[in-house]
DNA sequence: TGTAATCTTATTGTAAGACGAATTGCACAA
DNA sequence: TTGTGCAATTCGTCTTACAATAAGATTACA
């Protein structure tokens, strides 16, 4: 294992280290087929025994793992792989980026661009319906508290996409919603409520096009006010 | 430092695990910037006694940030936070997901459609002018050994968006473009070249939807291909 | 006989101590 | 002044041990 000798400075930005390489173990059981999503590792004695290496060493790499949402620790019931891959190690990244608020949204905005076309491909009549429901909601709401059922309509969309990759990344940039939402004061729901039927229209159209269009104006809006804002801030 | 007695059950979706808390307390010296990128943490004695936990669980809350990229141990020089914060958890990710590659390209596509419209508004003449070059070499290559030059056609469009997240998942996607090139058998050179002259000539004129619109019909064109061949494997 | 409570046990969570390896830095000698 | 060697620091790993928790079984009681 430690035999370096063979020139290894080539790609050898993993300086080994034996975790890592139970890490990349663990992963090749999903990759390989061997387990699936959901399945129970075996317990942590066996799993020593098995890969050669001692609690620790195993523990942190199970621990590395659970961080990335790999997999998930019950006590006393096991570890388990997760179905759903995706959102952890967003939340982590992003938690380190919360001062760079614009470059979020605009992350954002450039992924719902994405997604809102490829929804207009792939987006149900129920999933339709549940996007009127927010924008009623929205134009129902008495005060202006209407960021959840904003954050819904978002939402929505980006799982009509029907992709669980971007679904993972998405959620995680959803996450800042809120603090866009306080950072805007000034609501403007009638706005907010034109904009999103009109993606709605261009979505129950089945128009990628258009539907990028409205979505395209819809968010330009929002980040105009966010930039506006927080640059008051910072200044 | 241990009595949790203030109820810290408030959001603990966590199940608490020390080693977790330890995450969150590290990542917090970095978001409350009592340490900045590049700073050499405490060694571990001294991080144990700081924190009030046995070695193994800070060892693990360690392992779990440098897989996510955020810190770098070295063997006896200690342990960095890093500088760039990014990819890391990306590919991790994405290993798991290699096995549905149509979700990757449509991550790719939805993220690469957000990508160009951004491009649009912020790109530079050296940018455009690198662009143009990638599209001379794949037009000049005899052979059909234009893979490097596609990615880095798409790689400028990324970093012209410049946005520290989007880049890291763009990089992270671009990876699977080396499988998606070897999928596709029957290289097109030509319609290759038309759908990126296409786009340059969007991104050269500063239209958005023009950007937009050109990138979909080549991405379409992509997908089609891939998802054609890829069905052809399964079955 | 069925249900509930208790107890055992398996498994994860945490701790402490120890040793090895590797690299750095200092000291000493040439 | 420079080079070599030794020591100390720090990460990497292992061993052992105990605590906590919850599932499952067993037993007692109705």
């Amino acid at each position: 294992m430690e035999e370096s000798s063979k020139k290894l400075g080539v790609q050898s930005v993993h300086r080994s280290t034996l975790s890592k390489q139970v890490v990349e173990q663990i992963v090749q059981l999903l990759v390989s087929g061997q387990m699936k999503a959901g399945d129970k590792l075996p317990p942590e004695m066996e799993l020593m025994e098995e890969l050669g290496v001692s609690r620790p060493v195993l523990r942190e790499a199970l621990s590395a793992l659970e961080t990335l949402g790999v997999i998930t620790r019950k006590t006393r019931e096991g570890t388990f792989f997760n179905n759903k891959v995706g959102t952890h190690p967003f939340s982590v990244m992003l938690a380190l980026a919360t001062d760079n608020l614009p470059a979020i949204i605009e992350a954002r905005m450039a992924l719902e661009l994405g997604l809102v076309t490829m929804a207009a491909e792939k987006i149900t009549d129920e999933q339709l319906e549940k996007l009127r429901k927010t924008i009623d909601t929205i134009a129902n709401s008495e005060d202006n508290d209407y960021g959840e059922a904003d954050k819904e309509f978002h939402h929505i969309i980006a799982l009509s996409a029907n992709n669980p990759i971007v679904e993972g990344m998405i959620d995680s940039l959803l996450i800042t919603h809120n603090k866009v939402n306080s950072l805007i004061q000034v609501r403007e729901r009638e706005r907010t409520v034109e904009y999103h039927k009109a993606i709605y229209a261009a979505l129950e159209a089945r128009d990628p096009q258009d539907a990028f269009l409205q979505m395209y104006k819809h968010l330009d809006f929002v980040r105009q006010k966010v930039l506006q804002y927080s640059s008051a801030n910072d200044e």
